[in-house]
DNA sequence: TCTGGGGTCCTAGGACCC
DNA sequence: TCTGGGGTCCTAGGACCC
C-alpha cells in the first residue's frame, strides 16, 4: 500500500507555527516579488481568495478581512519540510520525497488506519504542521485517498482499499480532480461527455490511448488498481535548471540586466555543483511585462552549447554575458530575466574537448569550491565576481518577509516566560 | 493505377505537476 | 502602479542511416 502524506496549506501553516497569535486567523503567502497569492489558510480559503491570483487584485478583500499577508520566506519552508520528511522517513520503509509539501510512504498492510493517525498526531506534535494522509494501492488512489482525507474527514485520514468503496469515490470524483489530468484534457473529456472518474474507466482502452497518449492510460490503469508508478526514491539528479526571477522595478539598464544574469548564472553554478553535474548547454532569456499592452513587447532568448560541460562561475557567467549581449535591445522596459542550464552530465563523465582552449580549468574549479565553502558559511554572495553588481536595484521586492526563526541565530524566536 | 522496410537521434511544443 | 518559480515526460516530425 502507498500512503500519501501532504502538508496542510504548507506555507501558511508554516508562518503560523511562529505566530500562535495568527490561529484561526486568515493567512496568504504571496510569490516572489510579493506578485501572485500562492498559499491560504483555509479562513483564507473561506473569503474566496483564489490560488495563483494577483495580490493587488484582492487588496480591499485583505483590510476588510484583516487577512494577515506574508512574502515568500523559503529559507523556512525549506527547513520546516526537512523536519517533516525526516519525521516520515523515520516512519516508512521507503519514502518518495515528492514536494517540498507531500511524501508518498511504502506501508505495511496491517492497521493502516492507525498507521495514518499515527504519523499525522507525530508530525504536528513534533513540527506544528499539521498534513492529511491518504493511502491506497496505487500512487493516484492514494492522492485521490489524501483528497478525500482532506476536504471529508475529520481525521485528515482516509483508506480507500475496499473495490466497492473505490468505485463510489470514482463516480463522485470529476475527471479534473484526479492527479495527471489537467484542464486541457479535462475539457477533452467533458466534451465526449466525459465527466466522472468512473465513466473514465469504463471507456474503451484503446480510445483513451489515442485521445491522451500513454500518460493518460497510464493513469487509468491507476484508477483501477494496476500500479503504474512506482516508488521513486532517488530522483534528486536534475535534468535542467532554471533560476529565473521577475524584477522589484523594471529596468531597461542593461548593466542591471548584466548583474541580474550573472547572479542567475552563479546560481545556476552553484545548484550544479552542489548535484555534482556538469551543463553542457546554457540558455539565456529576458522578457518585458506582457500584462502591460501599453508597452512595446519582446522575448529574447538564446541557447549556447559549450565547448566542454562545466559548473563554473566564471565560465558560466562569461558564456551567459555573451548570449545576453546578443539579445539585448535598447528601448524595451525589462520585467524579468533568467538562465536555464541543460544536458546536464555527472562530474566523472564529463567529454573533454580536443580543442579546448581554456587550458586552467583546474584553476577555475578551485576558486569555485572556495566560493562555495565561503558562501556556505558566511551566507549567500558574501564574496562574488565583481558583474553581479552590488545595488542590485533590480532585486525582487519582499515587504512582508517573516524572520527566518529556525536558520539565522539573530532570527531565532525569543520567548518571554 | 502501381515506388520497401526498419531503424536512431534530435527538437519544439504540449500537457502536466508542485 | 500592481500578475512566481521550478520542474518532468511524451509526441510528432524532421533528418539521417542501412
Amino acid at each position: 500500500m502507498i500512503a500519501l502524506v501532504d502538508c496542510n496549506n504548507f506555507y501558511a501553516s508554516c508562518e503560523r507555527v511562529f505566530r500562535p497569535d495568527l490561529k484561526k486567523q486568515p493567512i496568504v503567502v504571496l510569490s516572489n516579488n510579493d506578485g501572485c497569492i500562492i498559499a491560504r489558510s483555509n479562513e483564507a480559503k473561506a473569503i474566496g481568495i483564489r490560488m495563483g491570483e494577483p495580490a493587488y487584485k484582492r487588496k480591499e478583500d485583505f483590510k476588510k478581512h484583516n487577512v494577515h499577508i506574508f512574502s515568500t520566506n523559503f529559507p523556512l519552508y525549506g527547513d520546516m519540510s526537512n523536519r517533516v520528511m525526516s519525521i516520515l522517513r523515520k516512519n516508512s520503509k521507503d519514502i518518495e520525497i515528492y514536494s517540498i509539501d507531500e511524501a508518498f510512504l511504502d506501508c505495511q498492510d496491517g492497521n493502516l488506519k492507525e498507521y495514518g493517525v499515527d504519523i499525522k498526531k507525530k508530525v504536528i506534535q513534533w513540527t506544528g504542521i499539521p498534513v492529511c494522509v491518504g493511502i491506497a494501492e496505487t500512487k493516484v488512489l492514494a492522492k485521490l485517498a489524501n483528497h478525500i482525507a482532506k476536504k471529508h474527514t475529520k481525521s485528515g485520514v482516509f483508506i480507500l482499499k475496499e473495490k466497492q468503496n473505490i468505485l463510489d469515490v470514482l463516480k463522485k470524483t470529476n475527471v479534473g480532480e484526479i492527479w495527471g489530468i489537467g484542464s486541457r484534457s479535462a475539457k477533452l473529456l467533458n466534451n465526449y461527455g466525459i465527466y466522472n472518474a468512473f465513466e473514465l474507466i469504463s471507456l474503451d482502452e484503446s480510445w483513451i490511448k489515442r485521445k491522451l497518449s500513454v500518460v493518460g492510460l497510464r493513469i487509468v490503469h491507476e484508477l483501477k488498481g494496476i500500479k503504474c508508478f512506482d516508488l521513486d526514491n532517488k530522483r534528486q539528479i536534475k535534468k535542467n535548471i532554471c533560476t529565473s526571477r521577475s524584477f522589484g522595478t523594471p529596468t531597461s539598464d542593461y548593466n542591471h540586466l548584466s548583474q541580474a544574469i550573472s547572479t542567475f548564472a552563479v546560481r545556476c553554478s552553484e545548484k550544479l555543483r552542489k548535484q555534482q553535474s556538469s551543463a553542457s548547454v546554457i540558455k539565456i532569456f529576458i522578457y518585458t511585462n506582457p500584462f502591460n499592452p501599453r508597452q512595446k513587447q519582446y522575448y529574447g532568448n538564446i541557447t549556447l552549447q559549450l565547448d566542454q560541460a562545466t559548473n563554473d562561475n566564471q565560465i558560466m557567467i562569461h558564456e551567459a554575458l555573451k548570449g545576453l549581449k546578443s539579445i539585448y535591445k535598447e528601448g524595451y522596459i525589462y520585467k524579468k530575466a533568467g538562465v536555464i542550464v541543460g544536458n546536464l552530465i555527472p562530474n566523472n563523465q564529463i567529454q573533454l574537448n580536443l580543442f579546448d582552449n581554456l587550458n586552467n580549468r583546474n584553476k577555475y574549479k578551485k576558486i569555485s569550491t572556495i566560493f562555495d565553502k565561503i558562501n556556505n558559511s558566511m551566507g549567500k554572495d558574501k564574496i562574488r565576481i565583481a558583474v553581479q553588481g552590488f545595488d542590485r536595484k533590480w532585486q525582487m521586492k519582499q515587504e512582508q518577509l517573516s524572520p527566518a526563526y529556525t536558520t539565522r541565530i539573530e532570527e531565532i524566536l525569543t520567548i518571554k516566560i
